[in-house]
DNA sequence: AATGAATGAGCATTCATTCAT
DNA sequence: AATGAATGAATGCTCATTCAT
């Protein structure tokens, strides 16, 4: 082998381009020049390393859903409860809402956008939602168990909580100003918690 | 007056044929040419009644927010209590998002995605969400006044519904397929209920 | 009607750029730009007018066939007898490769090369070429009939002649120089001669 | 010598390549990367044995010409008589046409419609036709004696003939659907013994 | 008011060629 | 000799906006 491939390397530095670019100017804006000059590469090798635009999309939201599932394996470590595992949960995702990484909120909500035209941009978005889905399902279930309360109610309360963080990422970046300081994630702890409450006891 | 103006009437066509592109295509292929054709005009026509392309996204923000008060006050006309018409919001915000009329629902959260980069959308969006806010905390704190509680949480209960909606928006338009049917309207009133339960009576 | 159309028009000056362009430097520089400064027309008006570049060059097969017919039909028009008719159709074809028009000849070997790979420019240049064929068949029956001679072999000789030409024009457009002078046309009419004299009279 | 060259194997692994490369998609899509994966090479090797794209089309040209002499002389090794040796002669060439080498016929459409352009290609193609008139004439003249004719017309029947062939590779490439199946062969025969038949003769 | 042609900047993508390793 | 990443100019095409009619 008389060079040796850089490609993985590349790939990640244009994907951190892309994030970098959307995190600044949103996605239009993203062109492929952008981008490039963001990862501080030459505009063709942006095609050499991925076949189209949307392929570095998709490499981003698989990007940011691992970065997002670290995030919460991370937390979650140190976590000897069900209710520190629900507690670590909304705060890994919470604080990337919050302000721990700005630039990935924004990237998430306009691959949210996408997702709404592009069907691979979609597919992939669908699989990142079905998987906090089941994440948090679990949690949840683990939560109601802890405290004595039948699990029955767990599937809905993750559709709620998952649609909550959706919508607070994407107020976060289009209505910060006319939205309270840190409601996020006290809130999303206090729904789980009265939702709980009000559940009658296992038999 | 030799000849009546019917500026506003075109006006309203041009955003109708906004609102039918982006529910088709996205705003991507909701060119200024696309619009014409829905809404049966001349391409040319549509600068002559609007400055620009932007221009016409908010007057369309503007026209989905009027149309989701009156559906509000349509449905709260006949409801006599607290609870009633805390029931007749939720109903008309998720009946919006379940079927009722999705391409207003995948234009909504165009629009939240082109808020997020464009300044004067942004504007516009936020005072769509400040008021939204401001009515569910008015329903809020007679909701909690009515069951004996005290109103403090209104604001912060009343943020995270409005998260709650807009995810909810969000995720019916790019990731109906995995999330459960008909979850939204009965969770939104169910964590309100639990969230008051839970509260201390008022002193 | 506030404007009149005038599209008929522009599609012929560009189909004529297109034409220029080929002539003068081959399809390979036919850019979209190059046609349309031969047209003396702004770039992005191309795509007005025509939807991608080989709707053009589709245009400019028919155009060219329909020029081709047109010369014959001139020339046929003061024949008086099967003879002169077929003279007529070899000096209408090949004139037109000997100098009368040599841009089109050259766009016309262009057309041919791109038949072998554009399927949709195939398909017309092969309408072309099957109409060349009945048309020359139609004259050799008659040509035959008129010297007594059955008509059996008038549709292969159609294909031979068929096939010269096309070379002719090749051969003309790429290799002028190492070819005789003015053979082709002598040659086409004392191939059909001779090959009639060696046909059995009809019974 | 520490090491053999290989330099020759290489340039025909890669003028294959080209080859290859043009028979399945076009000159168009014969790109540099094609080739080389046609040829099994990494790309910047191509470069390293041509100096540019345009050398390995002449290096091409080139090839097939050999193989074309060859076919003919293998055929011709047991042809006895001037009529044998013009049979052999149009098999050789018109064999090519019918379906013994596809791709080199693709690829020899490919170098006429490039010798249109080009004038290198231009140059070394016409120094093919030349060799293919100077031979097929050398054939017409023996032909000719044989039969006790003069050999004067046998330069603008050789031209014919070349003519007719190159006519055939197109249309065999572009509208072999439309054309009559396996006229090619045995009408170049039959033109020649007509002609010669029409022939007075010689003194 | 209305029409539809015209403009031209901007985009993603391709590709022959170069070059460090 | 060989590798494969890197370069950057060029291409077809799109589209918001303008303008003559």
């Amino acid at each position: 082998m008389a060079r040796k491939s850089n490609t993985e390397q590349r790939r990640a530095e244009i994907v951190a381009g892309l994030l970098a670019a959307i995190g600044e100017h949103g996605y239009d804006k993203a062109t492929v020049q952008t981008i490039a000059a963001r990862a501080g590469l030459a505009p063709g090798l942006i095609h050499y390393h991925f076949k189209n635009k949307e392929d570095i999309l998709l490499a981003l939201v698989r990007s940011l859903a691992a970065v997002a599932r670290e995030r919460y394996d991370a937390l979650a470590a140190s976590a000897a409860t069900a209710d520190d595992r629900l507690k670590a949960y909304v705060d890994a995702r919470l604080a990337l809402g919050d302000g721990a990484a700005p630039h990935a909120v924004a990237a998430w909500v306009v691959i949210g956008a996408e997702a709404v035209r592009q069907p691979q941009v979609r597919a992939v978005y669908q699989d990142a939602v079905a998987a906090e889905l089941a994440l948090l399902e679990g949690l949840l279930r683990d939560y109601l168990d802890a405290h004595g309360k039948p699990p029955g109610g767990a599937a809905r309360l993750a559709a709620a909580l998952v649609a909550f963080m959706e919508g607070a990422f994407q107020l976060a970046s289009a209505a910060g100003d006319v939205m309270p300081q840190g409601y996020a994630a006290p809130m999303a702890l206090e729904l789980v918690r009265r939702f709980a409450a009000a559940e009658p006891d296992a038999g």
